[in-house]
DNA sequence: ATGAATGAAAC
DNA sequence: GTTTCATTCAT
């Protein structure tokens, strides 16, 4: 496959023999840091931890979130908790930052990694517990939170497939949500009745040309491809009716009536036929636009590229919700 | 197998 | 501009 030659070029520094600190419960980074001054240094068996007293934490907490993985850069993306090492090693990063030599990740983990395994029991119960309370507030605050890894292949998929994948994934975590809700409605039920889709077999995804029209390519994969052997993927026509009369998650909670259905057009892509006289969307400042004036009319992904390029957002029911997700963000961005 | 965090380095 | 790396652990 890849001639990946060992990139490994680069090298390591030594280790700091340290320890740990703390984390935010959420698993966010806490600004706080004590000190644990590590000599830059050497092999220094580091005894035994433990100062992490807590202060943890609030510090202003500005905005937690950072980093995201762009593979996983969608509006409402729910990471995973930390487990204890993933505690470990970002309190040992936080505290050490500034004091080792080291700058290099890598070998970061792998100094982790030692002192981890050498970590006296008692302290790695101390993360352990920190894991478990990071778990508990990750399901307090995310009830219908299901993990679902994607599978190699599709985030690396050429084609668009990164932002599919995104996509993609954006309509498992909503689907989800809505799922746990437990929907009951019934228009999205019609609204994603794929005809055919599911039981068409292939559909030549890869033969549209990457027009990066991302909104047109979107349906492609998602609805489409229906395979079953797409861990997490819920097929189309598996998804339940949507209430559109629950209040909408997230973003949306604040959407009057949801405006009739959504269709899927194997060719053309993504359709909403939109109610204007129940619809509107608003800018990511905030502002609501009203619709143009008219008839329901069909919203096709043309349009949905405008909106996108626009800025703006365009709630449609369950799957125009889904739909935001491609104006968000990258989307509109670049 | 993936992704939780991290950011330099590699594509 | 995006992905990989390196680690442990939970899913």
């Amino acid at each position: 496959m890849t001639p990946i030659l060992t990139t490994t070029t680069r090298r390591s520094r030594r280790l700091s023999s340290q320890v740990p600190v703390r984390y935010d419960e959420e698993g966010w980074e806490a600004t706080d840091l004590l000190m644990y001054l590590t000599t830059p240094v050497s092999e220094a068996p580091s005894p035994a931890p433990s100062a992490f007293s807590h202060s943890s934490t609030q510090s202003d907490t500005p905005s937690p979130r950072r980093h995201t993985p762009s593979h996983r850069r969608t509006p409402e993306h729910v990471p995973r908790p930390p487990n204890a090492f993933m505690l470990f090693r970002s309190d040992y990063w936080r505290e050490n930052k500034d004091t080792i030599r080291e700058r290099d990740h890598r070998e970061i983990s792998r100094i982790c990694g030692e002192l981890w395994r050498a970590l006296p029991p008692a302290e790695k119960q101390v993360y352990t517990d920190k894991a478990i309370s990071a778990k508990e507030e990750h399901l307090v605050k995310y009830p219908d939170y299901k993990f679902t890894p994607m599978s190699r292949q599709k985030k690396t998929r050429r084609v668009v497939s990164r932002d599919r994948d995104i996509i993609e994934e954006a309509r498992r975590e909503k689907i989800g949500m809505l799922m746990g809700k437990g929907a009951e409605g019934m228009e999205l039920g019609r609204a994603l009745e794929v005809e055919d889709t599911c039981g068409n077999p292939s559909t030549p995804v890869t033969e549209r040309t990457p027009t990066t029209t991302l909104i047109a390519e979107f349906p492609a994969t998602n609805e489409l491809v229906c395979d079953g052997e797409e861990d997490g993927f819920v097929p189309t026509c598996d998804i339940p009716p949507l209430d559109l009369n629950a209040p909408n998650p997230g973003l949306y909670n604040h959407v009057p009536e949801p405006p009739s259905y959504a269709h899927i057009d194997p060719q053309f892509g993504f359709k909403a036929h939109v109610d204007v006289d129940n619809c509107f969307w608003f800018k990511p400042t905030g502002e609501f636009v009203n619709p143009p004036a008219g008839p329901p009319a069909f919203i096709t992904a043309d349009h949905f590229q405008s909106f996108a390029l626009d800025g703006t957002y365009v709630p449609i029911s369950g799957l125009g919700l889904y739909e935001t997700d491609l104006v968000y963000d990258s989307y509109n961005g670049a």
